[in-house]
DNA sequence: ATGAAAGCGCTAACAG
DNA sequence: CTGTTAGCGCTTTCAT
């Protein structure tokens, strides 16, 4: 270990006291005291100790994020953020990956209890109310990336889902797509609200669309790949289809491609996320970008006011709001003029 | 907070070292007390606090990495397979990314040593040694993930860079190519290893290639695009590109598909990584594939190894084996037998 | 097999 | 303006 409040008191022919409010900014002390002290520091090369200093303060500086997979290029440009704007409140950030696995899920919050984090973001969505009120109990603060269940007591930040599926549907619609399918992930509820906001478009435009395609996935993009494959291989096609999320567009168009069917001229595509991939793929993606800089700022924000207390009342959904990203995967079709 | 070893012990009737030794299972407890004390545990819903077993113990449990972005799909991956292999052996991780600023790695640094991580590995390839000797000084366990110095005593674990350059070459050699150009970073040590076997195999062939097109990037991705738009303007374009990084090699493909310029048809391209970005692409690049899995793995039980001093001297370099990855980027030409 | 007590490095009254 | 002192929750001898 390196040097201690002691060794730095000693040195520097003062008392702890002394030492650790120059450390903190906190008391009284001459400017002379400080400037010595600071020397002494740099010269022992001095680091307080997190650890022994929450022991008293109860404060780590340190806030969990859990996600699905930090490896997802959604979750991993949140987790960017997130961090970026958590290092610059001085917190460091723990991280956990769920895999959608709900019992991974609690042994995470668990591991991050013990850890004595200040705080967390949770931006999975399986989490059952039962552990959340549990940690409630324990008095950590938490903000949730996402909104499910608009009962739920606590500080939420999350894209209105609904909206942006409405917008993803008025795009197609204003460029005549009719015949549409939509695919989406089961387990996510976002997913089903950005499908609840994209049915509900076109039924207000007097337009019932088929069932949606929802499947399951249990592993990474496996079980994605395997559905679009079977569902390609169909006689009639639709015009468009719109992709709860880049990722699985992204299969959807490579699988497409490989068969022969291209997009747009044969196929359009749209998705939801404006990850990396969409920018990157050709052609280019059009789809849904939500605002993952403003979002992951108002989390940490958020999160470390509680932490501060300097929120009374943190039980409040934040929306925000999405926005279409216009790109080369739908084609514009002949819109026949009443 | 929730209750604490002395709420435990009185529930109990029992001293709080025997709650202490029931939880670490050292000392010798009888069965009946053991059982005992856990029932009051579970009833208590108590977790201990790592912060001030730490204090005592010198052992955190958490550990540092750093990453020059984590939203990088092949960092993304790194993290998430030693987030994975930390969790398995009880250990939290604690992420950080530099962007490949140096200011903000020694930064990063502090932080972590301040959170009084147990040890820590590092991904970047820029950290000056001072920093590196500097945090020897305070013991703390480093593993680095690549290797660019071999004079540095640490514990390195690396892809064998420069083989993975010369099996791309000898891939692309024998596939008829020889007019062939070079894309990589300047700053990354590793990228400019692959360049160097790439190199080395053509001129082993008795075939000088002509200079590397080296770019360096203060951004994420702007730098590498505006780079290959320019590269892709001129008239002579080469039979094929070996590109060190997928992403890079992504970036490539998709200007050259706008601009008209057919992969591989046009136009060879062969990346490194084997990233998610190979395999969603379409075509899907044909890499180099790095054994990331078993390298996080090798990464994590080293360090807890170093960490528990079950290694004595952990002063060695290990290089995996790089694999190519055969896809459809890479045109098989007419090769003239002699 | 169990407990008493010291101490880890720091913060926060309280005194002076 | 500076120092003394009492913990924070836990581990770890050392007794019993």
């Amino acid at each position: 270990m390196g040097s201690t409040i002691y060794d730095v008191a000693k040195e520097a022919g003062v008392s702890i006291a002394t030492v650790s409010k120059v450390v903190n900014g906190t008391g009284r002390i001459s400017e002379k005291t400080i400037k010595h002290v600071n020397e002494v520091m740099r010269k022992l090369n001095y680091q307080p100790s997190t650890i022994a200093s929450a022991l008293t303060s109860k404060r780590t500086y340190t806030l969990g994020i859990i996600v699905p997979n930090i490896a997802n290029p959604f979750f991993g440009e949140v987790t960017r953020i997130i961090e970026k704007y958590a290092h610059e409140s001085g917190y460091t950030m723990m991280v956990c990956s769920t895999y959608n696995d709900v019992e991974l899920e609690i042994q995470n919050i668990q591991l991050l209890l013990r850890q004595q984090v200040d705080g967390m973001i949770i931006a999975t969505e399986q989490i059952s109310n039962e552990v959340l009120m549990e940690l409630n109990i324990r008095n950590v603060p938490i903000v949730k990336f996402s909104a499910f269940n608009d009962s739920e007591k606590m500080l939420s930040i999350s894209t209105d889902n609904y909206k942006g599926g409405q917008k993803a549907a008025a795009y197609l619609y204003e460029n005549g797509h009719r015949n549409i399918w939509i695919i989406g992930e089961k387990s996510r509820h976002s997913e089903q609200q950005r499908i609840a906001g994209f049915r509900a478009y076109f039924a207000q435009m007097g337009h019932e669309l088929d069932d949606s395609v929802i499947y399951h996935s249990d592993t990474e993009y496996e079980d994605a790949i395997e559905m679009v494959k079977q569902l390609l291989k169909q006689d009639n096609l639709p015009s468009a289809i719109f992709v709860t999320t880049d990722i699985v567009a992204v299969i959807l168009m490579n699988i497409a491609q490989q068969m022969g069917i291209r997009v747009p001229e044969d196929l359009s595509v749209i998705g939801f996320d404006n990850t990396i991939f969409a920018q990157l793929y050709h052609p280019q993606l059009t789809t849904i970008a939500q605002p993952v800089n403003a979002m992951g700022r108002l989390a940490v924000e958020s999160l470390i006011d509680i932490i501060e207390e300097k929120i009374t009342s943190p039980f409040q959904l934040t929306y925000f709001e999405p926005k279409l990203i216009e790109r080369a995967t739908v084609k514009k079709l002949e819109v026949k003029t009443v």
